[in-house]
DNA sequence: CGTGTTATTGAAGTGTATCAAATTGCGTGG
DNA sequence: CCACGCAATTTGATACACTTCAATAACACG
């Protein structure tokens, strides 16, 4: 029943339909020819789509899933560096800076993805120039945005950290339940602090928790426990 | 005094010259094209090249000088984001991502500074399709750096962070003096604590101080403290 | 249904920010 | 070019936010 699902959706032109995808605006016969070309693989979670030392093998589109992107430091911490989910791909910096991926790749929820080998993806840039300027784009939003973190991480404190990420993971990912020791990974604090600071903001009447269910009560507050502009 | 040297540096054919510069491998005719397009203009320490939140204008190419990029938070903490120096390039990164810069440039040694606008920018990119390589890679490389900058502030204590502040000071802008503010700037801690390692580091035979100077005498020792792979 | 991970709370230890105050030394203007 | 003013440096003392360790309870997943 998942492969009747997976017929449709793994089609390209159904994944380029979303919202602000990397393929958008390909005329269709190159879509079509980029369909042939692709390579598609189901994973489960806990699965590892590459890892960190890898040398680059191509491009990867997500068509159905949720993937996280991580690093181990050298003391044995895991830190969360980047989300994915469908309608995004993944692995096209280290393709650009043909270095071998620094980060690993790990299935969270079920997915299903495409692979574009290497070779053909930059033949598929050499006649689409106007795909160059959407990896750009996205390049340079991934850019500022990790500048961001790297000044939330400076000068704020672990509660807004941890506001700042429950945040972020509401906004994108509704309907996935992160662990407090996730929420500490991508907010660069331990677990036991993250229950804390929930704790506190549950009986500040800002937040709800059930569990892995948090659900935001006071939008406003929490934005100002963030330390963000309304 | 200072004219003369600029009316040589600033031709866009010397500037070309640098490692790795941005528009490296254009041909010579679109060079001199370039060259006509551009606008020169000096600036001394202390003045700012774009401020956080004024849209960009045009690419800046640095022919002379020091810049450094930074962003003032919340709580009135600046943060040195990125240091540019002859031969590199800023304010790419918001001609793309479409939005306002996010960061303000600082001179920090007078410098020569080339505006290139905006429009003949665009127009370049669209006639030299391999630049638009060159500026992928580019962003490529920057993102790495950002995410791995974000894993130091998050893994790594106060001391690594500012052994590593030394070592990428010490790599890049080999001539520069940097205060012990401008170094917590950078690691992300406050300049007493900087002091305060430093001096370790001294009596530990691995830096040796003259005022501002700072000179290795043990790298590998220095590697070590930074926790960084010899 | 069991097992291992996650959640939760408590207590203790420590790194680092912050404040303060004296000395140095850079850089700006005269 | 020199001298002055003010920022940067340096060291010490204090406070506290956070990590770490620990132990139980609850839950998720195969």
């Amino acid at each position: 029943m998942a492969l009747k699902k997976q017929c449709s959706e793994r089609d390209c032109t159904n994944c380029v339909q979303s919202v602000d995808h990397l393929f958008q605006g390909l005329p269709p016969a190159v879509l079509q020819d980029l369909n042939a070309h692709k390579l598609v693989h189901h994973y489960t979670r806990g699965q590892a789509v590459f890892y960190a030392g890898n040398p680059p093998n191509g491009l990867y589109c997500v068509s159905s899933g949720l993937i996280k992107i991580e690093s181990l430091s050298a003391d044995g911490k895991t830190h969360l560096l980047r989300v994915v989910k469908a309608g995004g791909v993944l692995g096209y910096r280290s393709l650009f800076s043909n270095e071998p991926y620094h980060a690993t790749a790990i299935v969270s929820e079920d997915a299903d993805i495409c692979m574009i080998p290497r070779e053909y993806f930059l033949k598929l840039i050499h006649e689409a120039p106007e795909l160059m300027l959407r990896i750009v784009s996205r390049l340079s939003t991934e850019l500022r945005e990790a500048e961001s973190r790297i000044e939330s991480h400076a000068d704020k404190e672990a509660p807004e950290r941890i506001a700042e990420a429950v945040l972020y993971f509401k906004d994108h990912f509704p309907n996935h339940n992160w662990t407090r020791k996730e929420l500490g990974e991508w907010a660069g604090t331990s677990p036991e602090t993250v229950m804390r600071v929930l704790g506190k903001l549950e009986s500040e009447k800002v937040l709800s928790l059930q569990g892995r269910l948090i659900t935001i009560l006071d939008r406003k507050k929490l934005l100002l426990a963030a330390n963000l502009p309304g």
